[in-house]
DNA sequence: ATAGGGTGTGGAACCAGTTCCAAGGGTTAT
DNA sequence: ATAACCCTTGGAACTGGTTCCACACCCTAT
């Protein structure tokens, strides 16, 4: 490998300028300890040398790299909604003049927490000053980025099996209250046989079953749950669904989809059926996926601020690199129904 | 912001095993200089006192981060399309002990090169080694990032009026061929009044068209360009064209969509007036996107192999590292036509 | 005239690694 | 016995910033 040539020192810049190397670091960093005067003959001396700090030799000093890492783990691909939290933490992070490293893990939730192959930016230290958890996270890999000292805040909603102890920093959007307000939606237009669509094993479909519950029960009515055996993706197992949801009886006037990807084949199985939606039956989904404007009607949704859970996520990690000893924190961000046009007037 | 604790030091391990701290360097660096007892000391003491060694410090004397940034610009988000190229670089990065920082960039295409504001990472410098170009690529920008000598390699589908001089290095997969390939596949199947869709003022998009062309003229058949106006997105524009494309005389049989967005948006109108794909018209796309397979039938669509393109901007990226003064290079992946469901023998 | 205070500045020491040279010790050749 | 050589090893010097202490200088108060 070719040297990189020597860049610029600020030992040069103070000889240009005729001032100490101290002065120099002190304009640098803007502590107000400097004359007009000096400051413009070193900032001129700057520009004339097309000087740029070294940040490395800064953050040896300082103990902060000003970096942190998003890991998404268990994702076979970025899928917009975490690209999504991904830009709010860019977003939030560059307007700090933080930065933000990229990083994916595989890993499976029965490894043994000490021998989970972290990827290399948690291997060196120095490099990241904290974590943000993104994908499905075990409780393994929590124990494991514990056992490392990494401060980190976790993107909630995919945390599985953590049982009610929350030893750490999180932040997440709320499952619960989201089919609440889609459920009484539908109940205000006048649907009474209402069913839920989801494979409730994943903790967040889970979540969003209980509120279709809690939705149903205010009005008392009976909730039903719809699965699929054997779907193969969300989409396959809202086409799957559609069969069981239509040979019910009495029929449901409508249906709560666990998110906007069951919504989605639901809706192209009923279409194929020829039964159409809203007339026939209404939809709801949950997630505010691009799939939602790409149907027809345009589906009525829970919509969830991706940008926000990923600029909440950075600010709590900021607030916890400041304060190391502070309680754990628990941020739920409120979602929003979107009506669209899936859902009728009964 | 409280302190962080100090970490152990090289000097605290070569005090611990009883060596000096150029043996302990040494063994760091697996450099085969050191003795086998020496060595096993050396490597107990590290264990025993749970040391990890400083990034930031080793880098400075290495001048070397091992950190290269993905850089989107001009996106509102990271589309799945860029999403996978992340990936692909990510994944490559991480089995070769790099890192990936990610960074977005809004600018416009007339602002003077000197006057882009770069996000903070390539503000200081040694904090990373090379850059990624995504996203909108104009001139200026190229300009600027050539100003502050950070090598880099650009995806070049999306770069926008630079002529055909290549001063940098450059990825990209291939526009014309895939059209080309699509458009001879329509031609097999018996078709012959095939007209294209798209709006060829991106030059992608204008590739895709000379593609299509060439395809046309292959068999002395007349190509047709379908523009719509005033399109609020490819998907409004794929709708758009659908009347245009119905009203010509003869009616064209297969349409060549610019992408699978407008391909989308064609088949959402196509089938609201009840007409049938591909019974009634053949539709192809291009890029293979998530909503190919949300289609009913699935689209024939262009494949582009989107990791394959992160990892080759990587690997391009590495070898310009080590070898600063090779000549520019530009490499154009081959794109695959895939054939699902929306075209039928004539 | 002298003491006291604040401001501005220079530069040694420092951070945590790597590099390189000198030197110790053992082995082999003359 | 001496020279020549190789293998290990220690540690000073170095990288490029930040920090902090000492000191010069000016202004004001006694």
């Amino acid at each position: 490998m070719e040297a990189v040539p020597r860049k610029t020192t600020i030992r040069e810049v103070a000889q240009a300028a005729s001032v100490g190397i101290g002065t120099i670091s002190r304009v640098l960093n803007s502590s107000s300890q400097v004359s007009r005067e000096t400051r413009a003959r070193v900032l001129e001396a700057i520009r004339r040398l097309g000087f740029r700090p070294n940040a490395q030799a800064r953050r040896i000093l300082k103990r902060r790299t000003e970096m942190v890492c998003f890991l998404l783990s268990n994702r076979d691909f970025l899928h917009p909604f975490h690209a999504r939290i991904l830009q709010g933490v860019e977003s939030y992070a560059t307007s700090l003049k933080q930065h933000v490293l990229f990083a994916a893990l595989h890993y499976s939730p029965r490894t043994p927490p000490d021998r989970i192959d972290l990827p290399p930016v948690l291997q060196e230290h120095g490099l990241i000053d904290g974590l943000i958890l993104a994908g499905t996270i075990y409780p393994n890999l929590l124990r494991r980025i514990e056992s490392i000292r990494m401060p980190f805040v976790a993107f909630s909603n995919n945390v599985v099996g953590m049982g009610e102890e929350q030893q750490y920093d999180q932040v997440g959007f709320d499952d619960f209250n989201g089919t609440l307000q889609a459920t009484r939606h539908l109940i205000g237009k006048g649907h009474r046989q209402i069913v839920f669509a989801g494979d409730i094993s994943y903790p967040w479909l889970h979540h969003r079953f209980e509120g279709y519950r809690q939705g149903m029960r205010e009005h008392k009515l009976k909730p039903a749950l719809i699965l699929a055996r054997n779907a193969q993706s969300f989409v396959d197992f809202g086409q799957k669904s559609a069969g069981r949801i239509l040979s019910r009886r009495p029929r449901p006037t409508a249906v709560v989809a666990g998110n906007d990807e069951i919504a989605y084949g639901l809706w192209r199985s009923l279409r194929q059926q020829a039964i159409k939606v809203p007339d026939d039956i209404s939809v709801v989904g949950f997630d505010d996926r691009e799939e939602a404007l790409l149907m027809d009607p345009q589906l009525s949704t829970v919509r969830v601020h991706k940008e926000e859970i990923g600029e909440t996520c950075m600010k709590m990690l900021l607030e916890r690199l400041h304060h190391p000893h502070m309680a754990f924190s628990q941020r739920i961000l409120p979602t929003e129904f979107v009506i669209r046009g899936t859902v009728c007037h009964l």
